[in-house]
DNA sequence: CTCATAAAGTCATCTGATGACTTTATGAGT
DNA sequence: ACTCATAAAGTCATCAGATGACTTTATGAG
């Protein structure tokens, strides 16, 4: 169904070379092997290879001079922004997003007070229901829902994370599914907010959980048209 | 200090078609022109044109479809660091892991092979339980375990936040449990692989739940800040 | 109108070559 | 011996052309 490993060279490529960067096989200032000998390492043509190492120079692994050679800049990833989870596959995203609602609002069922309650039912509110209107406005409103869930999880890398997605999930989500989108499905989204309220932490998971269903269903008849 | 001047072509092309991504030449989702055209338009080799657009692909503003083109992924800045997320607590962050780790195992279960099975049982092997040796060394093995789980669903986007976490992770928990580890809870472990190799998601969801829990517990009683 | 198939379009990759720049080796002159 | 201009070698930068793989579109028989 899924191929966990179909990339192409040069990605291959990148991670070999990050790998070994990574695993110290250079100290940094040191000089890797020039371009020939590492197409002929990772049996690819010195073209792929120029690929490669111009991606790890632009997230600063590497460095290269022209008529010198190309040397290690970091051998940590420490620094290393978050960027590449973007490129993944929308459906990637999209699950990556449902690991995060469902354990935030789990939390936000333990950590509850009547004030987040009261804020996500008046938000929930506001939501309503497609009416057939501004998509994308629709979708926003429906994001600051979910926002508001993990918001009230108190916990920040959360809603870090989340919000890194959101945005290209919602762009994505707006260029893509046209008019065919799922149901509302308002009862789930109450459920959630009522096991909230109840404090019970395996109903909001599933409550979340049958919400998104649907939406991954849609997601994979989009994604294969 | 740095000449501003003294760029190559392809950082200039990769400049040159960011600056029109970001001022929405293309709408999210539309085609780009294909290479050659690319090539004309910016006066370089088709080559350097590669590479560009390979370094967009990286951060994100671009995505390539072999035999259909190149599409654009996001008009707006992509290239944020996520950093804040870095400096969530320690707990705050195994929160996070632990969302991962869930839904991976569900995944896992559910797209496992024999020969992921097999990969697990065998990192669990080395894995062993702590013998009051190298504590970072154990941690780190420990580590490879769970990320296997999570490389093993196949979802790019948590292979990518699990790594952005892991390595700080593994650190702090190094450095702030001294020698109060928790059990190794290898059942726990092995009750994990057991719910994929039988495709159980609920039981593998359940098996991760009853493997974190007592390290929650132990997080706490060591970091009340 | 349906659908299998051909054709066209596009990215992926390889090979070979030339230019630009840096580093190293050379050797004449002192 | 030492200095230093210069040649030689090494390496990245860029280009051009060709082939393969994959996707999309056009085609035509039924």
């Amino acid at each position: 169904m899924r191929a966990l490993s179909k990339t192409n060279l040069a990605d291959e490529a990148i991670e070999a070379i990050r790998g070994d960067i990574l695993g110290k096989r250079w100290a940094v200032g040191e000089k890797l092997p020039n371009e020939a000998s590492l197409s002929a390492m990772l049996s690819v043509s010195r073209g792929t290879v120029r690929e490669a190492v111009r991606v790890l120079v632009s997230q600063g692994y590497l460095e290269t001079r022209q008529g010198s050679g190309t040397y290690v800049r970091s051998t940590t990833d420490a620094g290393r922004p978050l960027t590449m989870a973007r490129r993944a596959s929308l459906r990637d995203q999209f699950e990556a997003r449902l690991a995060l609602d469902v354990e935030a609002a789990r939390l936000t069922a333990i950590r509850k007070t009547p004030k987040t309650v009261a804020g996500l039912r008046r938000l929930l509110a506001e939501r309503g229901n497609y009416d057939g209107g501004d998509q994308a406005a629709f979708i926003e409103r429906d994001l600051a829902f979910h926002k508001a869930v993990i918001a009230a999880s108190g916990n920040r890398a959360m809603i870090e994370i989340y919000d890194f997605f959101s945005a290209s999930i919602a762009d994505t989500i707006a260029a893509t599914l046209g008019k065919d989108i799922p149901e509302p499905d308002m009862q789930a989204h109450a459920d959630i907010v009522d096991a909230i309220e109840t404090g019970d932490p395996d109903e909001a998971d599933a409550a979340v959980r049958r919400f998104m269903a649907p939406v991954l269903a849609a997601l994979d008849r989009m994604i294969l048209s």
